[in-house]
DNA sequence: CTGTTAGCGCGTTCAT
DNA sequence: ATGAACGCGCTAACAG
């Protein structure tokens, strides 16, 4: 319950001036050797830092950075949201000496950006934004305040702003060529709604990997990409569009393992009548029954990238926009039939 | 990029003092009707709301509230990190107005809470922290800060901190007897380290079933919670110490759905040679193979609880420390064998 | 190299 | 009912 020391205090037990330890604290020059050491030493015996408040009104900085996602209900469940990707850009901020206010927001609240708190209190430095299922409304309104914006998993097509993405068109492609070269004609993609930027991106190196071998593309566009999703849309496209499909590759494990799970209600074996190829390689993945064959991405690496970034970003803010792209890898294990 | 407008710039505009704009937005009497009226106009029209950080320095109030779970490594689940829990105590959190710091912490960073810049600069009003792992060491340093605690699914012996836990003892219960019934007698729990709340309380009421009838205990007691740890400390024990149990109740989902697939790699078949029932419900345990029995928690409506709470200690300091139980539910699926 | 001064934007007296 | 003045704790500009 010990009170917190000001910097005045500390100046006043010293006999030096707030400046002076202020200089110190945010290591500026001018202070004689002496009494820098000095003034350290107390600095950590008295375990002070300066107050953050304070110092946020005069430097209209917070130390802070949104960690923006889109809210989701209890059982619904995406990849986006089970990777530990929170946990790791926390502290990856941290080590720079940020904070992360974290935020799951509904769409409703995505509607009007200018009246969250959040941006009309000036709480935040930066936003890093999760996931592909972001407004562009929103990502703009965001963009306009003019503080930092960094994508992850997800890229503007229209305007150009900073975005950590992976190479999703490779993998798609990856796991296409995978099937064919095990024999499949009829694989089916399920798709995340058009405009959901990993999604397209998917779809295309599937559709890329499918020309390249002549085969016809048949792809199902879901209204998201939860389990939920991917059990009512993969029975949907079995029972009434494309009966003939051997395979699925979806845009995401979440989606995937609703195929599997599907797939089991509806009498038939993974992989004997149907192989099946996810997205994401997220923990639960090597632990569904069977385990899910699927395209692994290096989330860690991704997270101090993004967080490089926007650290890039926040002491120069006059940099240009520009995205990267992280290569992935596929990950064979029991769902596709090796 | 429109600038931000300080009460200075309005009071010019209004022609009033911004005390009187400050009265205005904390709802403080001493307006005159017309005057206010205008002013909230003002403030509506202009999307104003005082600057946090000037506000802070004045009040000595931040709006931020610590959410604080324990750091974990990429490929290691536990349950406490996947029910949905940040995202519902953000959301209701934002309702009273307070915006969310979540931290991943370490081990090594937990030692020396006094060395948290979050701590050292009042960059919150109060802290959540979530789950069993915590220290107590950790819990008592953040306590002396004289900041409002609370604790969920968590409870510590020694001293009275608000907490808000599962009824985890009738739970345990219910499971165990779930199973007697079902003609089980040689039942091993699988237990997380000693000490470690949530843990403790399940095994009793584990134990307390198996009194009842008679029945001997077995237990084993994992390092940690996780699929992983299921999976080794389930190994160990049906090869090395129980071989003769028929049945398994593990402390948490992840425990479980690690002894799910143990069982496999033995080549023993859920739930015919084993019965398993989990605890918590996590989304994934529905999607299991087979389907999980578990003990179902009211995540949502305890998240709620622990926001309500933390917001009654911020307006009241002097409340006596309280410990909420809440009600759980035995959700039969496939891995008890019913 | 160091101290003094001013002001960041508010909330809170104390006047009126 | 309203405004003026002050200061929260700090950093930056200016003196010396």
């Amino acid at each position: 319950m010990e009170e917190k020391m000001s910097l005045r205090d500390l100046a006043e037990k010293l006999n030096v001036s707030t400046s002076t330890i202020s200089r110190v604290i945010n290591d500026k020059p001018g202070v004689g050797d002496k009494t820098r050491q000095r003034v350290i030493e107390a600095l950590q015996i008295y375990n002070i830092t300066s107050n953050s408040s304070a110092r946020s009104l005069k430097t209209s900085k917070t130390g802070n950075i949104a960690l923006i996602s889109k809210r989701r209900e209890d059982k619904y469940i995406t990849s986006d949201h089970h990777h530990p990707f929170g946990p790791f850009i926390e502290s990856e901020l941290r080590k720079y000496g940020y904070h992360t206010i974290a935020m799951s927001l509904g769409d409703e609240e995505m509607e009007n950006a200018g009246k969250l708190l959040m941006i009309k209190e000036n709480r935040v430095d930066g936003f890093i934004i999760n996931g592909p299922s972001i407004p562009a409304k929103f990502i703009m309104a965001l963009k306009n305040t003019g503080l930092p914006v960094v994508l992850f998993g997800n890229q503007m097509t229209q305007v150009d702003i900073d975005s950590i993405v992976y190479h999703d068109r490779s993998g798609a492609y990856k796991a296409t060529k995978h099937l064919i070269e095990h024999g499949h004609k009829n694989i089916l993609f399920l798709s995340g709604p058009r405009g959901w930027y990993t999604c397209d991106e998917r779809k295309t190196g599937y559709t890329e990997a499918l020309i390249e071998s002549g085969l016809q593309e048949r792809i199902t566009y879901m209204t998201d990409t939860t389990i939920e999703s991917g059990k009512t849309f993969f029975k949907e496209s079995i029972e009434n569009v494309y009966p003939e499909i051997t395979a699925v590759i979806c845009t995401n494990d979440a989606t995937a393992i609703g195929v599997l799970d599907e797939v089991r209600c509806l009498g038939l074996k993974v992989p004997d009548d149907i192989a099946v190829i996810g997205f994401d390689d997220i923990p639960w993945a090597s632990l569904s029954y069977p385990p899910l064959t699927t395209i692994h991405v290096f989330i860690e690496e991704m997270g101090k990238i993004t967080v490089n970034r926007i650290i890039d970003l926040l002491k120069n803010p006059e940099l240009h926009p520009i995205t990267t792209f992280a290569a992935t890898e596929l990950v064979i294990r029991k769902s596709c039939g090796c």
